[in-house]
RNA sequence: CGCGGGAUGGAGCAGCUCGGUAGCUCGUCGGGCUCAUAACCCGAAGGCCGCAGGUUCAAAUCCUGCUCCCGCAACCA
């Protein structure tokens, strides 16, 4: 069987992780502990990307060097992945000399093929953005379209990768091999971008003059790598290309997870760079979407939004990890917000499998004393139970291996529900009182044997939860040293007389007040006491620390009148407004709420104004203070006084 | 013409690759059961699958056009 190696990307220092990391290693993780159930050989690959101008530049905003906060953020990445329970084989780090050394073979190859030449390149070069714009993509007085700023025009030599040449084998290939990057969609974009218009060749190096913190180049000193080849050829430096054993086993069968954002670099310049070294391109590449948090945007520039990561830790780790594969299709968007979180906890783990569970060893525990009862003999309802089992499992292992998590749960599901209705059809309770014995066994038996199954092919997503299981149900195995494809077609491992647990709670219901979702809430009774339970968007709000009566002081806070409002003209977040703060002059004020209000019902609109707020340039244009809003569930709204105030009236 | 995604019963989604009974979860209503985590099971109501054309014996599914939403475009998977 073909040996599995995973990979995530190496993640950027210049941020610290959020959910986006967090969701790619943790399906990674999945993936590999799936794998490794399938009785593959797995290496799961992660790390830290750490050169370039913006890791210079944060670091120097952070008053230390470059390794020094390279060294700091990459240590939170590593953290993260141990808090959630991750276990990589390798966490590889560019800055690490092994992948320096690796890095420069690997380009004096590509150079001694020919396929790496020096050449003039030059452009509107935008420091912010690290890269350079023609002169259509600048706005129309020349500036950068992201920040506002001019870039500056420089023309220099740099080092070239030949990529073009590669482009009809590239195309080639991915239509020989349909499943080279997937979901589908993500191949047809691949190939619509090779069709429309000719790749070019890509650039590769920077002078030191302007970058040092990067790889040197082996066939000239005053170059530096420029990203591309640094980065992505850690995943195969980590396995000690050329010479390590580790290549040998794992490169063919490798497989790389990354989010859509970074797909061009992973489906075109990659395979392009390992053509070239003369290497074979790695099995799949698989592509995920976006996490959208649609109430967490609201926020502004607060920084008051719940951490998704948080909420892994506050209901289970195992609930996060089963919902983020559940929830989202694989390669779309999807929405998160912890009530749809919650949703599944409660519905899912909690009533269907938590309570399938709960309520069959309770009944084991009454009425064969917490032992695994003889298996019996199969009637018409356990031989349907048994082809809907078969079917689901190997669903599961199909979809599972084929990147389709949600849908693979979903298949596991079916049973679930079905084990449930079982149940209640064989009513085992009336089986006892008729004194039917042995047709008790056979259901008692047949529950608790697809429940370990159950369990087992549970353990990739939810390992904690499996393990919990299968103990409860008197079984001492690892599950990670179980074998899928050995449980297909197979019935009655369950030892009869195994003791099992007398109860289980695997999932406790979470019970929260209903979300005050609808937009006209009525006032909530009057209550002494607060609902067990808090209110989510209370909860999400994190306490701060108490300040003084005279860091409030300085805030000169007003009512003012909207006298004008129209959108930012280059920001699609955006309004500006004029405010009568009783000033000579209107105030200027930019304000993210462009996605809540229609400019032209503002005007006229009473509002609460930090007005010593120091000015700033947001996309161009001015904004002389902030408007104070509250957020809800249903959207923003406007603070503002409960009846008519003159302009510039003062709020304390 | 910045890039991309989406439109399916009240909500959230699958189904679309390989056309042929419109499915799942939640919610609502009614019923059942009592082993269980106020859970589970059954039943019902509710959809001209965004609009308009086209291909076809047949289109949610393929083609063309249109409308409307959303994400990215600060940082960022």
């Amino acid at each position: 069987m073909q040996p599995f190696f995973l990979t995530t990307p190496i993640y950027y220092v210049n941020a610290r992780p959020h959910l986006g990391h967090a969701y790619t290693t943790l399906v990674a993780d999945s993936m590999i502990r799936f794998q490794r159930m399938m009785g593959r050989r797995t290496f799961f690959l992660t790390g830290t990307d750490e050169h370039g101008d913006k890791i210079v530049q944060a670091a120097e905003k952070a008053g230390c060097s470059p390794q020094e906060f390279s060294d700091r953020i990459s240590g939170e990445f590593r953290a993260l992945w141990q808090r959630l329970g991750i276990r990589t084989d390798r966490f590889i780090r560019t800055t690490e000399e092994d992948h320096k050394r690796r890095v420069q073979a690997f380009m004096q190859k590509v150079y001694d093929a020919g396929d790496i030449y020096f050449g003039e390149y030059g452009g509107h070069y935008c420091y912010g953005c690290e890269r350079f714009y023609t002169e259509k993509e600048l706005t129309g007085d020349g500036l950068c379209p992201q920040h506002q700023t001019k870039p500056e025009f420089i023309s220099e030599k740099n080092y070239f990768f030949r990529m073009s040449k590669y482009q009809g084998w590239l195309r080639d290939h991915i239509l020989a091999n349909p499943d080279f990057i997937r979901p589908e969609r993500y191949k047809s974009e691949v190939l619509g971008l090779l069709d429309s218009g000719a790749l070019e060749d890509l650039c590769i190096s920077r002078p030191k003059s302007r970058l040092t913190w990067g790889i040197e180049l082996p066939f000239d000193a005053q170059y530096v790598c420029y990203v591309w080849f640094d980065a992505l050829l850690n995943y195969i430096t980590a396995l000690g290309w050329p010479d390590g054993g580790n290549f040998g086993d794992f490169w063919p069968g490798a497989q790389h997870m990354v989010a859509k954002d970074i797909l061009k670099p992973h489906a075109v310049f990659w395979p392009t760079m390992l053509k070239a070294a003369g290497m074979e391109p790695y099995r799949h590449l698989n592509v995920h979407g976006y996490w959208l948090m649609r109430q967490a945007k609201m926020s502004k520039s607060l920084g008051n939004v719940a951490d998704p990561l948080e909420l892994a830790e506050r209901y289970s780790l195992d609930a996060f990890r089963y919902f983020l594969l559940r929830e989202m299709h694989f390669g779309s968007d999807a929405d998160f917000s912890e009530e749809a979180l919650v949703a599944r906890l409660n519905a899912d783990l909690a009533n269907d499998l938590g309570n399938l569970f709960s309520r069959v060893l309770g009944m084991t525990a009454k009425y064969f004393d917490s032992t695994v009862p003889l298996r019996g003999v199969p009637g018409e309802a356990e031989k349907a139970v048994a082809d809907l089992a078969e079917t689901a499992f190997a669903n599961y292992q199909t979809l599972f291996d084929n990147v389709r998590f949600s849908n693979a749960l979903e298949s596991l599901w079916e049973l679930v529900r079905a084990l449930n209705k079982y149940v209640d059809v064989s009513a085992p309770w009336n089986l006892v009182k008729q004194g039917k014995t042995e047709e008790l066994q056979t259901v008692m038996y047949t529950l608790l044997e697809y429940l370990r199954k159950i369990a087992l092919h549970l353990a990739p997503v939810m390992p904690v939860t499996a393990k919990q299981m299968l103990e409860q149900l008197g079984q001492d195995a690892d599950p990670d040293a179980a074998n899928l494809p050995d449980e297909l077609g197979v019935f009655g491992r369950l030892e009869p007389g195994t003791p099992v647990a007398a109860s289980s709670n695997l999932f406790p219901r979470v019970e929260k007040e209903k979300s005050a979702d609808r937009p006209v809430a009525e006032p909530a009774a009057v209550t002494c006491a607060k609902p067990a339970g808090a209110r989510p968007e209370a909860a999400k709000t994190e306490a701060r620390p108490h300040i003084e009566y005279a860091d409030f002081q300085k805030l000169d806070i007003r009512a003012g009148t909207v006298l004008a409002a129209e959108k930012h003209p280059n920001a699609d977040k955006l309004l500006c407004l004029q405010i009568d703060l009783g000033e000579e002059t209107p105030r200027q004020i930019v304000s993210g709420i462009a996605a809540y209000f229609k400019p032209e019902n503002l005007v006229g609109k009473q509002v609460t104004v930090v007005a010593n707020l120091a000015p700033r340039m947001l996309r161009g244009v001015e904004s002389r203070g902030m408007i104070l809003t509250a957020q809800s569930a249903s959207g923003l709204d406007l603070i503002a006084p409960g009846g008519a105030v003159p302009p510039g009236s003062p709020v304390s």
